[in-house]
DNA sequence: GATAAAATTGAGTAATCATTCAAGTTTATC
DNA sequence: GATAAACTTGAATGATTACTCAATTTTATC
């Protein structure tokens, strides 16, 4: 019949990720990629179809891992308001870790990706949509738990929550000690702990 | 003796930079500068020395109309805290603006550019650095007079605050209504001003 | 208007870009 | 081992890249 892969597709998906990732979409060229995968362009276009379309599925793949990641700290705490708190200061570990950047390969490209890439940016912009839908969630869990006050808007804690992680970890895309940023998501997490309501709402 | 320039220098610089702020530098290309500057190549690289050097001097420019915005609006206010909520206040219009990009030029530059452009990278970061002194200054200033708690870390509080910029304007490219952007900003204003010491503190 | 300095032009460079495809290689099934 | 399907190869494609430079045009001064 056929002959298998010697290149398993993931495996493949994932160097191209940490390339994509590191660089961005304009300056990984073909030739970076021919390298990276160890294939000749042939098989990455028969693999894959395009650059653009690679690159859609290796954001997709990031966008993928990360959830899981975000989902595995949700789960470890009982407290939906802990376990938000416990994500951002693990982020302030992230100058510690050997990533192929520190910045959010959603956010590099959304802020590189303009007209001529509007798939990809599409894509992008959908699965940031996804995430802020996760952290609206915990918050509204929160509420329901009552470590929220009901006055508070899970939407917009949601939102800023997503904008503080964008900015947490553009900062730290910055020539800057790891302890700075530590201190960062600490102070960052600690803003979140305040929310927490002294005591469980009645429920007349 | 000499041909006047027929091209203002800083009009050309204008043009270019409102050019590398929306499209990025690697998907501006020559041609592009050529049509925006109405400048040919051996014009361009007479005048600029290099597409790098052009990025660069784009990129003093924006710092330095940045920073410009920046002090006049602290100088709006007696309360360096109330200067500060200001400013994020006004970067909640930012979508009703028409600007080349939501997001900051600098973060752009910061998390597009490599260690092929690395001159132009550590252009971004110094700049970036010199946004964060003000910020700092700002805080500082605050602490001085009363308004703020002296136990807080100025110099926490302002890459916070920068972060949290960063933040804003990276979320802001997204696809959302001005106003998801305009609460979002007002949220991050509150929570400055929820900083403000309720008594000015005891000079012992 | 002659001269010279400065500014501009645009065709041309070599390199690189993403992409294609005919030919070759490998593997599974008979 | 023959067949066929799947996969890989790599030279070639035409477009685009940043950049150069000899020739030209413009302007200031005399």
């Amino acid at each position: 019949m056929a002959r298998a892969s010697i290149h398993n597709r993931q495996d493949s998906l994932e160097r191209a990720l940490q390339l994509f990732w590191q660089k961005g979409f304009h300056a990984t060229s073909l030739k970076d990629l021919e390298k990276a995968l160890d294939m000749r362009p042939g098989s990455i276009y028969a693999t894959f179809g395009s650059k653009d379309g690679l690159f859609q599925e290796a954001l997709e793949r990031y966008s993928r891992l990360g959830l899981v990641e975000l989902e595995r700290t949700f789960q470890a705490y009982e407290s939906p308001l802990a376990g938000l708190a416990a994500y951002l200061r693990g982020l302030g570990g992230i100058c510690d870790k050997e990533l192929p950047s520190r910045a959010c390969m959603l956010v590099k490209s959304l802020l590189e990706l303009g007209e001529r890439e509007q798939a990809a940016r599409d894509k992008a912009e959908e699965l940031l949509a996804g995430m802020e839908v996760l952290f609206i969630d915990r918050f509204s869990a929160a509420q329901r738990a009552g470590e929220l006050n009901s006055r508070l808007d899970p939407v917009l804690l949601g939102r800023r929550l997503q904008a503080e992680i964008m900015g947490l970890r553009a900062f730290a895309q910055r020539d800057v000690d790891s302890a700075t940023v530590h201190a960062l998501a600490e102070d960052m997490a600690q803003s979140l702990e305040a929310m927490r309501a002294e005591e469980v709402a009645d429920t007349i």
